[in-house]
DNA sequence: TTGTACGCGTTATCAG
DNA sequence: CTGATAACGCGTACAA
């Protein structure tokens, strides 16, 4: 491995003139500048970016937390902010916790040894106090912690009311809702009070059911779905995450249950699992690329030092009407 | 920040002692680990993973470039790898190139400023030179680059029979098979040249369409799927990736056509996309999770500077029959 | 315009 | 058992 006092050597040179030929920090001799650089060529020269990072006290690495790189919403938005920060010069360290509260603390502890200029925090099963003492810029998806941390989130409210609307519209009088997390913290469980109170209000009956974080196994959302619609016969109404969604799709059909005329359905999220099956699901979208987007970039200027006007930002969310309702 | 210098200060030690008791690497006196871990505590000391890198040359990050992470495909593998890395003490790095080579040339650069150990190669739109002139240990995938360079990838001749024994089963008379490459150092187009082969041999015509990689768009692949089925009226068999197999089968039974009898449908790679429709689709299971443990075993002994024994690594496929064929 | 000297945080070596 | 010193590769005052 060739080090810039390599080039230096073989150029007649000293090391910080490589230095400001690479940095352009100053003005080198042009034919100075010719030596080097055809130094720099033969050696097959390449700077240590390790070492660089050192002095600068930077690394040009992100990290992101996330339950799981696999499900399609988080998935989804992995790629936009990669792909932001690749705009921006900064590579992404993915961490997936698989839902364990433990790996998440890991996680978290390792990315304090400054290997990482920054997090996004998709994930969030600690205590407030683990995130406020993490002392390099953070940003929260879709978690309050309090404090000073910035928040990046839908409007869950708009997108509860939102799909509230299109229960209404298709007569429906008993809606089940399905959610992951009953905890006033998590933003997104605001979609669940929203709609319950948009449907209270219309006098149609409804229930919140928690389904707890599985990894990711489709035959086990069928299964509780049929369980589900099996408990409550006069169920006319499910909104849940795209998968759960699907599952319940599945099973209402299965049951004999015609749609949207016997049986309505929103998906909740809108990732391409709605687009992708036989019915067009009605789903509440979630713009990745909106939430990527604000997310780098206020965390951007977090690591310039640069202080936020607010701290919580909401994105807008949208729904995109399928066959599953009327 | 705390340094170790200062650590070392408080204690009233050198700052190798301090390295000693972090890393265990001599015999410290009990009574000076104990000023040592007390000062270490009081000054909240977290030691430098950047400057600790630098020292020994190694980042403890291995990078994976893949073309998207969005894709079922790519991010479930993502996840298998991640969590194998996770075990084994190592980070990931996730570099997604949207399928342009500028993209991935780019990444490969930075990559070889010693910011990773290893790589894991996903993607190959490179000419060959380029992968061997990259002189860290790096793994590629389903892409045969020759000389020294290790490839892991599924069994996809095996992948190509099983489909052709259903296509088969099914009485097919004229099958089309879906590709985004043509080309024989891309290993997954095994699965269609033996699949072709295999059908000629039973007298079953059959035609090789490439379709090229289009970021991620489900109605442009329905909009595909309708086009050839209608240029193709004859068709009776469909092959092609989880995706594409959806949009196939969508407008396969928009124009009227009935599954399994008058169409049978394979598809190739068997993630959760063919579970989650809701007709269970006959597929072609790569097993990610044994990719991914392959890869990630022999990239850490190349890490760790021990040879190969073969350069080729194949790993089992399995088919997984749902209702789409006989 | 160019070179010298030092610091970034850690660890290995060698001496005591 | 412990400390001083050098080294990893680079960037920047400061001096020449």
């Amino acid at each position: 491995m060739a080090s810039i006092r390599d080039v230096a050597k073989k150029a007649n040179v000293a090391a910080c003139t490589v230095s400001r030929v690479m940095n352009g920090t100053a003005n080198v001799a042009p034919e100075t500048r010719q030596k080097i650089e055809d130094a720099m060529k033969e050696l097959n020269y390449i700077p240590n970016e390790l070492a660089r990072g050192m002095f600068r006290q930077k690394s040009g690495t992100v990290a992101m937390l996330i339950p799981s790189i696999r499900h399609p919403y988080f998935s989804n938005l992995a790629h936009c902010i990669e792909s932001k920060l690749y705009e921006k010069g900064y590579k992404l360290m993915l961490c997936s916790t698989d839902g364990q509260i433990e790996r998440e603390r890991e996680y978290i502890n390792i990315l304090k040894t400054n290997i990482v200029d920054g997090v996004i925090m998709g994930v969030s099963d600690l205590e407030d106090n683990e995130y406020q003492q993490f002392d390099k810029p953070m940003i929260m998806l879709d978690y309050d912690a309090g404090k000073k941390l910035p928040i990046v989130v839908s409007d869950h409210e708009k997108g509860g009311r939102l799909a509230a609307e299109k229960f209404m519209e298709s007569q429906c009088r008993y809606v089940i809702h399905i959610g992951d997390r009953e905890l006033s913290k998590v933003e997104s469980y605001k979609c669940h009070t929203a709609l319950a109170h948009a449907l209270n209000a219309a006098g149609i009956e409804n229930r919140f059911i928690e389904i707890k974080w599985n990894e990711f196994d489709f035959s086990g959302y069928l299964e509780i779905a049929k369980t589900i619609l099996e408990k409550y016969p006069q169920v006319d109404g499910v909104m849940a995450a795209d998968i759960q969604a699907a599952a319940f799709l599945k099973a209402a059909l299965k049951l004999g249950k015609k749609i949207p005329d016997d049986f309505a359905l929103v998906s909740y999220d809108g990732t391409y699992v709605a687009d992708v099956n036989l019915v067009n699901v009605t789903s509440i979208i979630q713009s990745a690329d909106k939430i990527g987007d604000k997310t780098v970039e206020i965390l951007l200027k977090l690591m310039a030092g640069q202080k936020l006007t607010k701290r919580k930002y909401l994105i807008d969310v949208v729904r995109k009407d399928g066959e599953t309702t009327k």
